[in-house]
DNA sequence: TAACAATACATGTACATACATGCAATTTTA
DNA sequence: TAAAATTGCATGTATGTACATGTATTGTTA
């Protein structure tokens, strides 16, 4: 499944080179969130619901409210509550009422959800090393063109 | 809107410079994606929908079957049909069978659909060149990049 | 302090996506 | 050439996304 965009998108010509790393951004992250959902798909769960597990764990609390787990998540989405509604189905997530401000919904992580994250990023983590060809130096020249793209 | 990913996702430190470079892609083609969409609202098109008739246009021939737009689409999908649907209840594209293959369902673009086209491609032109700061020779060099994460 | 505005979250609708399954047409092969 | 496998597309279900709206709580201000 490695390609060049040509390839994957049968397209020989592009209008300029800015319109191909466009369409090479959106292709690429097509295909790193196909490799996770495939990679997830064993412990139950999604990208999104992963994403939202590791924010939970990255959170020294242990609650944090639906906004600020919305700040964090990679793409913003209105409707949080309904990704955290199918980690609380799985018991993986716990929702009670904020204290001081009655108006939130405190999240956090149940055993299980821990347990479950812990083994689903191990795995991650073993699927994606391999699969990613990209060394430190070029991360951090890819992190600075996409910075620059997105007008930083 | 414009901020580096450190604010965006209000994350100070990665694993490593490769983990940053994942999660910028993600976040970078979600900002393409949301402007995207944002600009193509006007005339009732999502950027998949505009993709399909991007695609059709692009096309030498007046008609293409499913399995040849699903080739060129950015985000691979299994149901191209609906997609397909909803451009032919806007009547943007009309649906005939295959005459060589009754299997397949070949697609065309109608005249409302051209001139829909037309309009949504020179809007968005006008939008997304002042907002992609990149230069071509940057361009090129991201392009190289993402081919190398994927493993080209 | 009562009225108004803002905030945090939930919910409804339309559309998109991932994956499995089904069906008809075509190709392969025994 | 009949049976089996493959192909091309459609459809069903669960989930995710975008946007608008609703509701309870909190903050602001006249």
């Amino acid at each position: 499944m490695v390609m060049k965009l040509e390839e994957a998108i049968k397209s020989t010509t592009f209008k300029s080179p800015v319109q191909k790393a466009v369409l090479n951004v959106l292709y690429t992250a097509w295909w790193l969130r196909t490799l996770t959902n495939q990679t997830l798909k064993q412990y139950g769960l999604t990208h999104e619901q992963y994403n939202v597990l590791r924010i939970l764990r990255g959170n020294a609390a242990d609650a944090m409210c639906v906004k600020d787990i919305g700040i964090r998540v990679i793409e913003k989405s209105s409707n949080l509550p309904r990704i955290i509604d199918r980690l609380v189905i799985k018991k993986l997530v716990k929702r009670s009422q904020g204290f001081a401000d009655k108006r939130e919904t405190l999240v956090s992580l149940t055993q299980a959800g821990t347990k479950v994250l812990a083994e689903a990023s191990a795995e991650m983590e073993k699927v994606m090393q391999p699969a990613i060809q990209l060394s430190d130096k070029d991360a951090v020249l890819l992190n600075n063109l996409l910075e620059t793209l997105r007008g930083n």
